[in-house]
DNA sequence: AAGGATCACAACCGCAACAAG
DNA sequence: GCTTGTTGCGGTTGTGATCCT
């Protein structure tokens, strides 16, 4: 903390309020192409008179490439509710579940939209739960029923406690992934490729083949993928993630387009993407914080 | 048409958790 | 183990838009 004169006369100078688009541009532009390593000093290096603390919840809620600007749709409104009946206002982790979503969106609209009707009858999310429980016996019913395809709960949930809600573990999924906190979306923005034959992001399709459940991940087998713009293959896919500025390589021989995942590694570590069925017919990969890095020598 | 009430959403605030030194 | 800085989360507030009387 700044305790100079200095400091208090930056402090002073720092706006608040609602961001103009000038600012907004400014804040793009810096972490499209330096990221955020430490939010503190972002607003200093993008010439930004806001605090770190402004600029990070500007860009997750806001700014962020991948989010969804459009209506919450009824799907996505009974997620919610299905989510809050056994999360409570866990509102980022029931974010998790809805892609392009903040959790500050959802917030907003709980409170909004949902609060009143659910104040007025909590048992509107009934059938919500009612799937809940039918995802606990059976994943695959879930998938054949074109609904989000449930994912457990972040792995270090021990202390999480929705754990403690009505004195059990009301998770879909007791086992299992992170659903995917980002989408393919959020990968890629047009101002984030160099390459200009690469200036839309491709979306990814298959339909899904065959579900099991195996040890610590669900694994969807799929009977193809297309990639729906001809001007990215598979290797894009891959290689075009976070971490395409560190030299990369993507082990085909390794990926199998028929499994959950991908694999490709770097000179130290091993890196194994997975693909995560969403909905019906739409495939995702999943985020750079789904992956499970192993070190190579393992 | 005016003004108060309500709504929707962006942004702020405070706190807790965590990491680094 | 303590201190300090940073980040993330949830509650709350502020503000502009819209509705209602």
């Amino acid at each position: 903390m700044a305790k100079t004169k200095s400091g208090e006369k930056l402090k002073h100078r720092q706006r608040k309020g609602f961001w103009s688009p000038e600012e907004d541009e400014k804040l793009s532009r810096f972490i499209l192409s330096h990221g955020h390593s430490c939010w503190t000093t972002v607003p200093i290096k993008a010439g930004l008179q806001r605090n770190g603390k402004s600029c990070r919840l500007r860009w997750i809620n806001y700014l962020r490439p991948g989010l969804k600007r459009d209506m919450i749709s009824t799907e996505e409104e009974e997620i919610i509710l299905t989510f809050h009946s056994s999360l409570g206002n866990k509102w980022s982790m029931i974010a998790k579940y809805l892609p392009g979503r903040t959790d500050n969106e959802i917030k907003n609209y709980w409170h909004s939209h949902l609060k009143k009707r659910w104040l007025k009858s909590p048992s509107i999310s009934s059938s919500s739960e009612s799937r809940v429980s039918c995802v606990e016996r059976n994943p695959q019913t879930v998938v054949s029923n074109h609904v989000i395809s449930f994912q457990g709960p972040p792995e270090n949930t021990s202390s999480s406690p929705s754990h403690e809600i009505n004195g059990n573990n009301k998770y879909p999924c007791s086992s299992g992934p992170e659903i995917p906190r980002l989408f393919f979306s959020e990968w890629f923005s047009s101002s984030d490729l160099t390459d200009s034959s690469h200036n839309q992001a491709p979306s990814i399709e298959g339909s899904v083949l065959d579900y099991q459940e195996s040890g610590d991940v669900d694994q969807f087998h799929y009977n193809e993928i297309m990639i729906n713009n001809s001007n990215w293959t598979l290797d894009d896919v891959v290689f075009g993630s976070k971490c395409q500025k560190q030299e990369h390589k993507v082990d085909r021989e390794a990926s199998d387009c028929n499994s959950y995942g991908f694999f490709f590694s770097s000179s130290t570590m091993t890196y194994e993407c997975s693909v995560e069925y969403v909905s019906y017919r739409r495939i995702a990969v999943v985020s750079a914080s789904q992956w499970r890095r192993k070190a190579k020598e393992t």
